[in-house]
RNA sequence: GAUCCCAUAGCUCAGUUGGAUAGAGCGACGGUUUCCUAAACCGUAGGCCGCAGGUUCGAUUCCUGCUGGGAUCACCA
């Protein structure tokens, strides 16, 4: 199922006169789909990971008969007052008596468990205390064992993700980075979940655009090796050209007419663009640590458009508007274009070759499409026309979508890209060169032992963290303004935080001058453990696997960024409570106690580098 | 005009199918380092959760309307 990763050569498919040019600024990718909203189920507690939240409402249930299912465990407002809550409004209604009256029954009738230790009625609430032994062994359990207890699993679920998906011949700017970096993450979340994930790079590379690049290649050939620069500037010159000379249009439909019948001059110049194009992305990917399972562009399903046209027409669905082969949707003011008026396919009808593709190939049980908003209805459209076509796989098509990039206020994707000044995108790569300098620099202040390689390793993991989690911590939905300050920033929520946290651990786990074992001596020592800051800790780690589950049901990587905070922020203060107190240190004197702490501090340091490299962030071991 | 998204502290944002005293970060002010890395931690100040109705025992959360901001609305991708 795997591919390797490398560009898919295209056969140019037939005939059809490209469109009109323009969207060349623009990533093929981006919408939001309304037909389909998805909203994050979630799962009934008999499919809650954390077996603590499980027991208080199994808890409940035994002693009301309310099932499990319709009970709800959250956490109390203060830690003082339990550790898991469940509200007894469902039992009350069903018994027809108050809330506080169950709840103090139920509390009542509590005796404890391996798992829970004691159960207080607070109003309507019954507040669950944890054993703290049997929760942190399983937690050092979970961490430190073979990893496959953190999380929930599935088997035999496969998910397909369209991400990133940029246009060829045009540089990856800042605006690409928020489908790129929340595909990989939902990547990462569904492969940890046990899922099949196949990454799908959907490349922008046919059109009439890619005639235009040709056409300006022919008419200013350029000097020295070919680069994404040049070539973007080739477009951009051109389309200035067309405005003065209208005949250069047709020139550039020509040349790609040329290119979708295979005319070997033309096909060489455009596998040079894909080929130069890829070559840049390919850096960007990989100091993203992304690799996609299947590349593929737009241009592998030309040769499909004819069936896909066939296909609807024999279900009877098509019909002509204004000259357009038009799939006209009930409800929808505006129908599903597949074809111009001059014949051109669309980039719809490439989506629906696209879709049925993925379908023959993989069986998906969820098609997740990583692509603003502004997409939504083209989305929208296209599921409801799979529909139409009796897909019934149709409903497992999701949309992903996110919010706009801004630059200043300014929307940074252009549309027409030949009008777009320098400083209208920031590109990608500059900020990651302007976050590793900075970084470089602190480091060199702070860890002057250190070699210049490693000293640039650490600032390249540190710099696109800090990159990729200013981009994940907001939700989707919003909108998402730059600022180089805040992108750039190490403290507070931010990924280099998150990295900092990672290193503190493994800083005390090596200065311990011991490994961590899992072993009975270890769970043992597990006892001395229990103040306040310690027992947040573990809590938070508890839930680290519903929190993975329900980020990556509900496609929202912030969930996961901000759990990492809290989880970062619990482990800082419990550390830093040893400041004051040489007896609260992890590598306090007590060798017992230390062995404990040890093993906490191993389980932080596992869920806090499993959870950065879910979200696609390095965890280095020294900053 | 139609549709969709958003509105929570000065700023940027969280808030788990409706529940207890709405939380972080930044900024401001004040503290913590002979001590496992101060990219950290603690404290103080700061809120009509846009407005008005509705459903409910209970609404920041769900529904309707309104205001304000953004996006989309066919032969571009």
């Amino acid at each position: 199922m795997r591919r390797v990763l490398g560009i898919t050569h295209k056969r140019p498919g037939s005939i059809q006169p490209p469109g009109f040019p323009s969207g060349f600024g623009r990533s093929t990718r981006g919408g939001a789909c309304a037909a389909h909203p998805r909203e994050y189920i979630p799962p009934p507690m008999a499919d809650v990971h954390n077996p603590f939240a499980r027991a208080a409402a199994e808890a409940v249930a035994a002693a009301t008969g309310v099932p499990a299912s319709e009970l709800t465990v959250t956490a109390p407002p203060r830690p003082e007052l339990g550790d898991f809550a469940v509200g007894c409004f469902p039992a009350a209604r069903a018994a027809g008596q108050p809330p506080p009256a169950i709840a103090a029954r139920v509390a009542a009738a509590f005796q404890p468990t391996a798992l829970l230790a004691s159960a207080t009625a607070t109003g309507p609430f019954v507040n669950f205390k944890v054993d703290r032994a049997a929760a942190f062994r399983w937690v050092v359990d979970a961490t430190l064992g073979d990893g496959a207890s953190l999380v929930p699993r599935v088997t035999d679920r496969t998910v397909c993700i369209d991400y990133s998906s940029p246009n060829i011949s045009k540089h990856l700017a800042y605006h690409h980075i928020r489908s790129t970096v929340i595909g990989h993450a939902l990547a990462q979340l569904h492969r940890e979940l046990g899922w099949r994930v196949v990454g799908i790079n959907h490349l922008g590379d046919w059109g009439t655009t890619h005639g235009m690049v040709i056409a300006a290649l022919q008419k200013w050939p350029p000097e020295g090796p070919l680069d994404v620069t040049t070539l973007n500037a080739l477009y951009v010159r051109y389309r200035e050209a067309i405005k003065e000379d209208p005949s250069l249009a047709d020139e550039a439909r020509a040349w790609f007419k040329k290119l979708e019948d295979g005319d070997p001059q033309a096909r060489a110049l455009w596998e040079k663009q894909r080929e130069v194009s890829w070559a840049e992305f390919a850096q960007v990917y990989d100091e993203l640590g992304i690799r996609f399972d299947e590349i593929r562009g737009e241009s592998a399903y030309e040769a499909d458009m004819p069936g896909v046209i066939e296909m609807l027409q024999a279900k009877g669905l098509t019909s002509i508007s204004e000259g357009a082969l038009v799939v006209e949707i009930p409800g929808e003011k505006t129908p599903l274009l597949l074809k111009t008026k001059d014949g051109t396919t669309l980039y719809a009808t490439r989506d629906l070759a696209a879709a049925q593709y993925r379908w023959n190939t993989y069986h998906f049980d969820r098609s997740l499409y990583v692509v603003d908003r502004g997409q939504g209805l083209h989305f929208k459209q296209l599921f409801k026309v799979l529909e139409m076509a009796g897909f019934d796989w149709a409903t497992r098509c999701e949309h992903v979508p996110f919010g706009l990039v801004r630059l200043g206020g300014k929307k940074t994707s252009t549309r027409a890209g030949a009008g777009a000044g320098k400083q209208d995108v920031v590109l990608l790569r500059e900020v990651f060169r302007e976050a590793q300098a900075g970084i470089r620099d602190r480091l060199r202040e702070s860890n002057t032992d250190l070699s210049d390689d490693a000293v640039d390793a650490i600032a390249r993991t540190v710099g696109v963290g800090a990159v990729v989690f200013a981009n994940l911590a907001p939700q989707r939905d919003r909108d998402f303004d730059f600022e180089w300050d805040k992108v750039l920033s190490t403290e507070g929520d931010s990924g280099p935080y998150l990295q900092y946290s990672h290193a503190r651990c493994a800083s005390i786990l090596r200065k311990s001058g011991t490994s961590v074992v899992l072993d009975d001596a270890t769970r043992a020592a597990l006892a001395r453990l229990g103040h306040d800051a310690e027992w947040a800790v573990a809590k938070r780690v508890l839930d680290f696997g519903d929190t993975v589950a329900r980020s990556a049901a509900s496609c929202e990587p912030h969930i996961l960024a901000h759990y990492l905070l809290d989880l970062a922020g619990d482990f800082s203060r419990w550390y830093t409570a040893g400041n004051g107190d040489a007896s609260l240190r992890v590598l306090c004197e007590d060798a017992e106690t230390r062995r404990g702490r040890l093993a906490l501090t191993a389980a932080v340091r596992t869920a806090l580098a499993r959870g950065l490299a879910l979200l696609g962030l390095g965890a280095p071991d020294v900053m």
